[in-house]
DNA sequence: GTCTATATAGGGATAGAC
DNA sequence: GTCTATCCCTATATAGAC
């Protein structure tokens, strides 16, 4: 899967698409443009997907699952709460960092920017909850800090995202390749220090009670 | 300024290209649906601005000149840099928290959602470039722990603005009013005491170097 | 300054040859 | 399965009356 000689022209198709999606957004797209980056002609997209939105579809659901399949595998997996924390992130930022086009493309979803009638499935928010119950649950069992949950979690997503999405837009200048594989492990240590230190029960001035 | 019982045409219609804009993106806006909100006809709107470009960059830049004094007033008053960071904070959320959909028209040109020849401005290269120094400012008089300054602050700025953006989306299931005023102090403290455990020096264990 | 009517372009989608 | 040609609608923008 990971190493694929042969592709097909849908998945040509489905490639470009996650380009155009990613740097144009779903109005800003054209199906010109992914046709000239496939390198066939516009009508001939429609020989693979029947509309413009039902290839976007298979763009971000296939994406969204892969996602979920990823996540769910961590969080099911044998270890400490913290460790599962740990191993979460270090999941999410690779995700994000090797797939920053798709990523965008949740980031404009879940701004809005969708096709006209589309209103986004309630998977993401499932998925949302099971996180946030890892770090309930080690709340409850008193491993963790009481902070704010869902925030902590929202937060983390947002600044993960943001960093290999906007960033590298805003960033360049100083930062270099930001998605080389050293940037990327130092973001993971980054993010997983910052977490740990808002997780530590101790120095008791956690005041930010759940509710 | 802020209280503006008479508003003109031109300043109801300047916000509800804000509203349009902040929740359909460029591409996705309809200059029909901006003329439905004001309750005038499609054809006035060029009355007041000569294109949908020009209508989309004068709420944009209005907007970015507005944070941008904001956050270079906070930058050059008294204090501290741990003040300072502060109150960048807080002030950064309220930006944020009290117009999310101007947030949103940036966040989505930081992904390059906006007029077809458009191309961000250094602008807000600048604006970042600043904070970032007032972290490394402080990092070099040993105030603050040595851990990746632009990293911080991207991470911050993305964390915020996903919270009232896109978790809006999300999150609502749990989160209740998630700009209520008792919110939106709660993510403040929340930030600030994130990051101040990221620039708190002591603890040996920060061994993210700059460079 | 706001309207109605219309011009013009562009993009999604279809038909049908090869 | 890919092409050329074309349909058709929508959206920006303009013209000109009131």
């Amino acid at each position: 899967m990971a190493f694929t000689p042969e592709r097909g022209t849908r998945d040509r198709i489905l490639e470009a698409a996650e380009a155009s999606l990613g740097q144009c957004g779903y109005h800003g797209t054209r199906l010109q443009q992914i046709a000239e980056r496939v390198g066939i002609q516009k009508a001939s997209l429609f020989h693979y997907f029947p509309s413009k939105e039902h290839l976007y579809h298979a763009v971000v659901d296939e994406w969204f699952d892969e996602t979920e399949r990823t996540i769910r595998r961590v969080l099911e997996a044998e270890g400490s709460p913290l460790q599962k924390v740990r191993r979460l992130i270090e999941t999410y930022v690779d995700l994000v960092a090797t797939h920053p086009d798709l990523t965008k493309i949740l980031l404009r979803q879940s701004l809005g920017d969708a096709p006209d009638g589309y209103q986004p499935k309630p998977d993401s928010q499932r998925l949302l909850a099971a996180i946030v119950t890892l770090i309930t649950d080690g709340q409850q069992a008193r491993a963790f800090a009481a902070i704010d949950a869902v925030a902590l979690v929202l937060g983390v997503m947002g600044m993960v995202t943001f960093f290999f999405t906007s960033a590298t837009v805003l960033g360049p200048p100083w930062c270099g390749d930001i998605r080389g594989a050293s940037h990327v492990e130092r973001v993971k240590r980054h993010v997983i220090q910052l977490v740990e230190r808002c997780l530590t029960p101790e120095r008791g001035d956690l005041n930010l009670a759940v509710a």
